[in-house]
DNA sequence: TAAATACTTGCAAGTAAGTTGCATTTATGA
DNA sequence: TCATAAATGCAACTTACTTGCAAGTATTTA
């Protein structure tokens, strides 16, 4: 990947979270950070295999960045997880349901949500939440209209 | 399974649908009914080849039923994939991250979100969304506490 | 109510996504 | 620069789900 200022951040990341910095994690990184949108290991696979990393290795360098809270699993419709930098601050997803496209959507609203759902519940106490938007994106729209 | 008039109903389903009433689709949808909560296909398959239905005979009425929008799909933290009837209101579901319970919360609240991710998004229309929320419910609070 | 037929099912085998074990390689601290 | 614990790659495996096809069964129609 490009810059050498970015891969020496993606060092200190991994040197905080007492992982070693090798080749496969410098450019799983980059991906991340060059990506503003949630990435399936197949696509990250298909980026890295060029680079010689074996699937197995994508598969435990994901699980560790993710236990160290670098990145955070996002499920879809899609049978395959997704993953993106945790560090992008809270916000959600929207997804295409004709081409796949997804697009972050930047802030929630849904603490008061959040906060009725837990008295509600009898959970003692709400960790986490997952938004998912579905629905049709203008260009799929427009070639949809065009048929 | 017990009531005799529910599955008098659930005939009266397929039949809308133009699915016919074999005994598979009929055990199927009184689970579904019998149940408040998302099940997987796994735990469905365990209680119906009891009754001698076959994984891919339960993997195609579980897609018919969902083209046919009698049930829809919940997707979780998990691999495998959750159903649930989609004619038990709009609501939400909670996950116990330490057990794996799922509940679920009735009622919404998302619709002011919704019409703020529309405008922002560039979509033309948002046809569905999920929300998940992931926590500790009450009994694995007071088992964790106890250790 | 029985035969025709189109819908369903079960079995075998296949695919996709993710996991495990283990021998070899490599990043890093001494 | 060496020792060593961590990381990797390969092969093989599991789980969740799918496909093709022959055999069985719910409905239609006569």
């Amino acid at each position: 990947m490009q810059c050498i200022e970015h891969s020496t951040q993606s060092k200190a990341v991994l040197q905080e979270g007492k992982l070693r910095a090798t080749s496969a994690r410098l450019a799983l990184l980059e991906i991340f950070r060059h990506t503003q949108k949630p990435i399936s290991v197949g696509d990250l696979f298909v980026m890295l295999k060029k680079l010689g990393v074996d699937k197995v290795t994508l598969y435990r360098n994901v699980e560790s960045l993710e236990k160290l809270g670098i990145i955070r699993q996002v499920r879809l419709k899609d049978r395959q997880a997704y993953y993106e930098l945790a560090n992008h601050g809270h916000h959600h997803h929207v997804v295409c349901t004709s081409c796949g496209k997804i697009k972050d959507m930047s802030g929630c609203g849904i603490n008061i949500v959040n906060k009725r759902f837990l008295k509600v519940s009898g959970f003692t106490k709400i960790t986490e939440h997952s938004l998912e938007f579905f629905g049709v994106c203008s260009s799929c729209a427009i070639s949809e209209s065009k048929k």
